[in-house]
DNA sequence: GTGAAAGCGCTAACAG
DNA sequence: CTGTTAGCGCTTTCAC
């Protein structure tokens, strides 16, 4: 036979070296050492033995008998994106503190992936979901609910469906920055965005949208193909930007990657900011404040999100098995505009 | 009794329904057909009702009864570093594919906060670790091998320990960043680095200093206190490079955040990269590329990197239980100069 | 070739 | 108040 080396300690040690039955020692572990009226004698030499070898329990075991790992699926988007990977960072510290642990993946968006993941997620028995939902996921969340899996959707959220979330108000957002650059002057604002048709993005096109008919100016937009290639995206807002250089003078981004992206074509094209163009991010990023000249951003209260959704995710994963579930949390939170350099009219 | 809708399928299930036992159906699943010589018409059927059905095993019991979760523990300085961020992120997808399923978390380079996560890492039954070793762990990596689990360090390793890991050649680094810069003509060159002492970080201080020596020049070091507090380290790199306006025309950074923040405090002194000073960052970043001048880097061979940590933990991780583990795969990768313009002396 | 049965380590009735 | 015991769902030996 193979020699076993490892010796982790047994609730079995414990109890036959305590001389109590594991039973006992097994309540006293779990807090149910009074309501089983064990003597607080008994559940203190428990206790302090299980401290002094530092026995912890096979947490395999103990899933597989309760039925509950204290683990959360965290879906998103893009786990590298500073923005997902603040809330995810947030959520998974307030969710520590708890007891629960969260592991993450990222769904590039793709329905396929994002199904994946979900059905990975199942079968390592998470008792919870935070999603950021792709399209056409609806079936398998409807599933998800089916099951009593508490769950709670962020970012963006699958109109039709009964679920909780956390979204912000993206419409108000950039209604809020299309004014202030109508307000320093700028005339020609155009919209850049994604061809995703995504609750989030379609607020955020519809803000800026209003804003400028309120005004009876045309709006402008321009959809970009969403991906994670670089290059491509770069030169189509290249071609974008210059067929339209004289006739707009302000951009708004709805993602910062787009912002990103086109602040390369900028650059590439030698035009000034905002001297020549003005340019207003939705979401903010290091970057944009390290910019030259700093980029104004349309801010995303991420504490609050980070916050609301673990709070109702944990109310629910607290409430008792038999208590039917009902999913009608839902949160919509303000956005902030951060003014900088590169959406204020300079002097002449 | 509270109404169980869950019903998921269990091997029970597959087995009564298919007239067969339940070993026939595991020993199907585990690609044991063969050896346990299972008719192939058997097998078929097995294979064929359990994709029909789309039946899962229950990893829990399965881990439990096997002690092997197929779980990775991923032990890194910070994931919000794009460094790290990208070597985990294709570490995950490498695992992936090879049936492995990888669990992240960030030590923020504190000893107690690592030897936390190793703990917690154990107490989930990771069939491996990959670690970036902060200092002072070394007892905790000692346990872990003494307990046989196969681990890898990489970035940097633990002297006087004898395990696996994949490093750079930072010496060779930051000595080609010098001789690039003394070629260009700069003959007064900062090193910024931090308070570490750190393998990885001495080795970059090293190949400065003796590119800087080589010339019969006088290395001017900067040693800052590491933390993920912006402002005061800003703050005290603004005062440094005040100090020595006059006496230094050129920086490299030890890593990419101190860029970051050397960057900004450049900026906020209103000096001109190159033409007042320039700039060497050791590791890429995207901010690097897109910055007014792009900003010349010590890159570090990411896919490398990743390819070799995994390869080497895996091939252990497939070893037979009773081999005994010899933990000498010692990589060291090499550095490439990517030069940008902010380290190019510009024609007067 | 196949099936019965013994656990992996833990929880929680239930019976004393 | 404490101990006995029956599983959670799966793997794997060993007897048929």
């Amino acid at each position: 036979m193979s020699s076993k080396v490892k010796k982790r300690t047994l609730i079995n040690d414990i109890a036959s070296h305590l001389e109590v039955s594991i039973a006992t020692v097994s309540l006293v572990l779990n807090g149910k050492a009074k309501q089983s009226r064990i003597s607080d004698a008994v559940a203190e030499r428990v206790l302090k033995y299980v401290e002094e070898v530092g026995y912890k329990p096979n947490h395999l075991a103990k899933s597989l008998r309760t039925g509950k790992t204290h683990v959360i699926g965290l879906v998103v988007e893009d786990i590298s994106n500073p923005f997902f990977a603040t809330v995810a960072w947030l959520i998974e510290k307030q969710a520590f503190e708890r007891g629960y642990r969260i592991i993450y993946c990222s769904t590039d968006n793709d329905p396929a992936k994002s199904k994946e993941l979900i059905s990975m997620f199942r079968e390592r028995h998470v008792d919870g979901f935070i999603i950021v939902p792709s399209d056409g996921i609806e079936d398998e969340v409807q599933n998800i609910l089916r099951e009593q899996t508490p769950t709670v959707l962020f970012d963006r959220f699958l109109p039709g469906l009964a679920t909780n979330y956390v979204v912000v108000d993206g419409a108000q957002g950039t209604y809020k920055a299309a004014q202030h650059l109508l307000e320093q002057g700028f005339r020609n604002i155009a919209f850049v965005t994604t061809n995703s048709v995504q609750t989030q993005m379609e607020a955020r096109l519809a803000g800026y949208t209003k804003a400028l008919e309120e005004r009876g100016l045309a709006p402008k937009v321009k959809r970009v193909v969403a991906s994670k290639n670089a290059e491509p995206l770069i030169a189509e807002l290249h071609a974008f930007i210059q067929e339209n250089r004289d006739s707009c003078d302000a951009i708004i981004f709805s993602t910062n990657y787009l912002s990103i992206y086109g602040l390369e074509a900028i650059n590439r094209l030698q035009l000034q900011i905002p001297a020549d163009i003005a340019v207003v991010s939705y979401d903010d990023h290091d970057l944009f404040r390290l910019y030259t000249p700093a980029i104004t951003v349309i801010a995303q209260p991420i504490e609050s999100i980070a916050k609301n959704v673990i709070d109702i995710l944990l109310e629910q994963l607290q409430q008792p098995n038999d208590h039917a579930m009902v999913n009608d949390n839902r949160i919509v939170l303000p956005t902030a505009l951060v003014v900088r350099k590169s959406s204020v009219k300079q002097q002449e």
